[in-house]
RNA sequence: GGGCGGUUAGCUCAGUUGGCUAGAGCGCGUCGUUGACAUCGACGAGGUCACAGGUUCAAGUCCUGUACCGCCCA
């Protein structure tokens, strides 16, 4: 029993068996009473998620010509671990963006991929089942984790070893559970994907594109492979590109320590340098100070003899030295970073590769070729007891060492001269990595983009950037790109690089040789499939060939989620459909790498823009202003958000927000949302439950208020043009829930029911659902549930259109058939005199449904002729059987002032 | 260090090419409601538009500089 209502029946909230009416059948309106008090939010999602599907609201014609079809390069998620709400933010102004653009009469291609190969997904898979893969370890087949795990007696803290393949089976397991999970919560949000263009960055068609790229690009000369020193993550154990990196701040000291200088008898002269690296010592090739500085001068062109390790190295002058840092004077390695590269290039200095792939130091002899001593015995003595040492103790092994005056150089005590001291400076990581990168000599494949930078601004100028202003981001980064693009990897899970080598009779792979598969191979795995013109039993052996181990960097596959929708190669037609595609919604973190790329890989291969526009989303940040990430612990997950307020409302709170801006996660907005949802509900309800015979609109009062109506649609619609969806959606509900709401449909309470003026109430209720259903049209691309609920009771029959999101969107010229009002500002004139009278009555304290003796307004004659032709409704709504005026002058603060005799109160029951 | 964005009501944000009295929602205060809606309605209070100059008949809006916040890059 309801206490609310009084009969289980009629409460909505009170029995869960309760049925929606089924209405959407035969497009039958319904009955108003049938409709439950409250608009039960999560059931009618999933009503209306399937009734989507039946109808292929989101379907496209494949067939449809290139100039009526609007193409959305819709961004892969990452599909590891969870959606969070900056994904549901960003996804959903492109969900605004197909529905409005559907309306509006355009075929959409509107396609959703899941980027599932890389480290993310790697990650997870050694997280989740505790392995780690490779390679030279047997394939099992239909391996069972668990099963092998006990089968091994392996202990909880140790990893089960497997094969390449049988890990990359297990990152297939993960991505496909994930990839349910994702498409659930998009489906829940109303995103009207057609998922008959769905795709996975791991899948066939994207392997045979990603590798069909890497053909083309070979072929037009774009791509090198070189063995140089090069960005490695030591954990990773992979090249990284530079897009990859950033910078942390971390803390760090100057170690002072003196080196000597060589002279034919015994060293004498000596410098001390600074650096934050003495692990390197060892890999100390050079040394070198700004040629102006005065204190070096006299050194460039000598000798220096490292400490500890006693090497003879050149000094010679850089004006990239800086004399202001440290002592103005410092070591070379092989390497520390970058400018150590270049000087080890400039210089044509000796190769001290000290550092190995997994980030221990690998054991050399000094007094070997390349390694020379002066006191080679010395130096293996104090080498020795580095080797096979991570970074953190090789240095503090070192900084032991040069505290010992045994290792000194000149014989002027020991070489570290005071204590280290702290300081706080940038270091470079990888983005995904724990420890800091290093330079390690390997071989790489590279896109050659450094003599490229002046054309990819000026594509980046063709296309128009949403906000402009991120076109800088783009540009900037453009310009200060130094190193081409490392797009090979040293991992798994990933598209393979299409490439073997012929091996010698050494079985050294000939590098220069490298065979590239043939088109019709695509797309190929060279570890398990032979080089063409090869056998299978060749490989390894003396003669024969060896596959690339090597996978492609992840953004050289999404890089050309455009083409891969498109079919490139495989399908012309579906090409020329749907590339040059209209809009790239993205993340403004990823304009370096997915965006660059993207034109990148689009001016490459055809010359042109990936796409004419591109949309770029803010943030989501926490109540404190703080960016949302794993790391902060601060992240919200979308599902009790949903559960909460519905996914209308979640779609209110992102459409609210500008393009580039970002937006607070602020739990009022939401709220905000559910009410409007509430108020679309309600006001439908009362809406279309007024009847009346058909009849022409003919009331000044509701002429007027098309009129306004023709001017929100115009608004709407331009914004929508300009990508600006806040502002539509700001301008329809300031229009909804000011003037149609609270003046329009009070105005009309009296009239759209009166018994003695057909024609007048036939205009006011024609009038009635013209609104409601201009209005649901304009809501329906950001709140869709609602839209077509409200939308099916009644305008689905009367259209023919089963689904809001199948209706035309509205246009100034379908409104151009009413005729314009007689007074241009009659609705206004009514809302400012009815505001006038409930602000009377709200003065001194009288219900605004009180009936009034008399009415008078103080008005100007302007005012009193403005409301000339609306003086019934008016009275109506006030109260009132008549308005008398008195002249006045309006102010600022009010047009009319309202003078009012109530009448008794009714008595209470 | 270079680049970009921001600073408007207690809070979150609008404010279009300079133009009547700077807006909305939330919050707050007062009042009201048995016929669409308490997930409600009405009315009200609340702002030196960060600061300092300048251009203009007119500046939140354009220009210069400063401060603070945030982001991107080195």
């Amino acid at each position: 029993m309801c206490l609310e209502i009084g009969t289980v029946e009629s409460c909505y909230q009170c029995t869960s068996g309760r049925e929606w009416p089924n209405r959407n059948e035969e497009l039958k309106s319904i009955e108003f009473s049938d409709l439950p008090k409250r608009f039960d939010v999560n059931e009618r999602e999933l009503h209306w998620r399937d009734r989507w599907n039946e109808l292929g609201v989101a379907n496209r014609d494949p067939n449809a010509p290139r100039e009526n079809s609007f193409v959305i390069d819709s961004p892969p998620p990452t599909v590891s671990g969870s959606l969070h709400i900056g994904h549901i933010f960003s996804y959903t102004h492109q969900d605004l963006l197909a529905r409005y653009k559907r309306m509006t009469g355009w075929n959409v291609a509107y396609p959703m991929g899941w980027d599932d190969n890389g480290l993310p997904t790697e990650r997870r898979v050694q997280n989740y089942f505790f392995v780690r893969a490779e390679r030279n370890v047997t394939y099992i087949e239909n391996l069972d984790v668990e099963a092998k795990r006990a089968e091994l007696g392996l202990k909880k803290n140790q990893e089960l070893v497997i094969n390449r393949e049988n890990f990359i089976e297990l990152c297939r397991v993960i991505t496909e559970m994930d990839e349910i999970v994702f498409k659930d919560m998009f489906n829940r949000m109303g995103y009207s994907i057609d998922w008959s263009d769905e795709y996975t960055t791991i899948d066939a068609k994207s392997r045979r594109i990603a590798q069909r790229s890497f053909l083309d690009l070979h072929e037009k000369g774009h791509v090198y492979q070189l063995e140089s020193p090069t960005m490695w993550d030591v954990d990773f154990q992979t090249a990284v590109a530079q897009a990859e990196v950033e910078d942390r701040e971390k803390g760090g000291a100057y170690h002072d320590i003196e080196f000597g200088v060589f002279e034919e008898e015994a060293p004498v002269k000596s410098f001390v340098i600074s650096t934050t690296r003495p692990e390197l010592l060892a890999a100390c090739v050079g040394i070198t100070a700004h040629p102006d500085d005065e204190r070096f001068k006299g050194l460039f062109g000598k000798h220096a003899v490292t400490p500890g390790f006693f090497a003879k190295v050149p000094i010679f002058p850089s004006s990239e030295a800086d004399p202001e840092k440290g002592t103005g004077i410092l070591m070379v390695c092989t390497f520390g970073d970058q400018t150590d590269v270049a000087w080890w290039h400039e210089q044509g200095l000796e190769l001290r590769q000290i550092l190995g792939r997994n980030g221990r130091i690998l054991d050399h002899k000094f007094g070997e070729d390349g390694w020379e001593s002066q006191n080679p015995e010395k130096a293996n003595e104090n080498y020795q007891e580095m080797v096979g040492k991570r970074i953190p103790s090789a240095k503090s092994i070192m900084v032991d060492l040069m505290r010992d005056p045994e290792n000194s150089a000149t014989g002027n005590g020991a070489p570290l001269q005071d204590e280290p001291k702290q300081i706080q400076h940038p270091v470079r990581y990888f983005e995904k990595g724990d420890n800091p990168l290093e330079y390690l000599t390997t071989r790489q494949w590279f896109v050659k983009l450094l003599d490229k930078t002046d054309q990819m601004i000026d594509m980046g100028r063709k296309i128009d950037w949403h906000p402009d202003f991120m076109r800088k981001r783009f540009e900037n980064w453009t310009e200060n790109l130094n190193v081409d693009w490392c797009i090979s990897r040293q991992r798994y899970f990933g598209v393979p690089i299409p490439v073997w080598y012929p091996l010698d009779e050494q079985l050294e792979p000939q590098y220069d040789q490298a065979i590239i598969a043939t088109a019709d191979m695509l797309p190929v795995d060279p570890e398990s499939t032979a080089a063409p013109g090869y056998s299978e039993h060749q490989r390894g052996v003396a003669g024969g060939f060896s596959g690339e181990p090597d996978i492609f960097d992840t953004w050289f596959t999404s890089s050309l989620s455009p083409q891969t929708v498109a079919r490139w190669g495989d399908d012309d037609d579906q090409m020329d459909t749907l590339f040059p595609m209209d809009v790239r919604p993205q993340g403004h973190d990823i304009i370096r790498t997915w965006a660059f790329y993207t034109i990148a890989k689009s001016m490459l291969h055809h010359e042109t823009v990936p796409w004419r526009n591109i949309n770029l989303s803010g943030w989501v940040l926490d109540p404190d202003r703080k960016k949302m990430s794993k790391s902060k612990g601060n992240v919200v997950t979308p599902v009790d958000t949903l559960d909460r307020f519905g996914a209308d409302a979640v779609r209110y709170w992102s459409a609210s927000f500008k393009l580039g801006s970002d937006a607070a996660h602020d739990e009022a907005i939401f709220k905000i949302g559910g009410k409007l949802v509430t108020k679309l509900y309600n006001a439908g309800k009362f809406v279309l439950a007024q009847t009346a015979e058909d009849g022409p609109i003919t009331n000044e009062l509701d002429l007027a208020f098309v009129a306004e109506l023709k001017e929100v649609v115009r608004i709407a619609t331009e914004s929508f043009e300009k990508f600006e969806y806040s502002v539509a959606l700001q301008e329809t509900e300031k229009f909804f829930w000011g003037a149609f709401a609270d003046n329009y449909i009070e105005l009309l309470k009296r009239r759209s029911r009166s018994e003695d003026d057909p024609e007048g109430r036939a205009s006011a209720v024609a009038t009635l659902r013209l609104g409601l259903n201009v209005v649901l049209r304009l809501f329906a691309p950001i709140v869709p549930t609602i839209a077509d609920e409200v939308w099916s009771w009644v305008f689905a029959e009367e259209t023919g259109e089963p689904s809001v999101h199948k209706a035309a969107w509205p246009t100034v010229a379908e409104l151009d058939a009413i005729p314009s009002p007689e007074i241009a500002g009659s609705f206004s004139a009514a809302c400012d005199a009815i505001s006038a009278i409930r602000k009377a009555k709200s003065e001194s304290g009288v219900s605004l449904n009180r009936e009034l003796l008399s009415l008078v307004l103080e008005a100007d004659d302007e005012g009193e002729s403005g409301l000339r032709l609306v003086l019934d409704d008016v009275a109506a709504a006030g109260g009132a059987e008549a308005i008398s005026f008195v002249s006045g002058t309006p102010s600022g603060d009010w047009r009319y002032k309202a003078q009012i005799e109530p009448a008794e109160a009714p008595e209470k029951k």
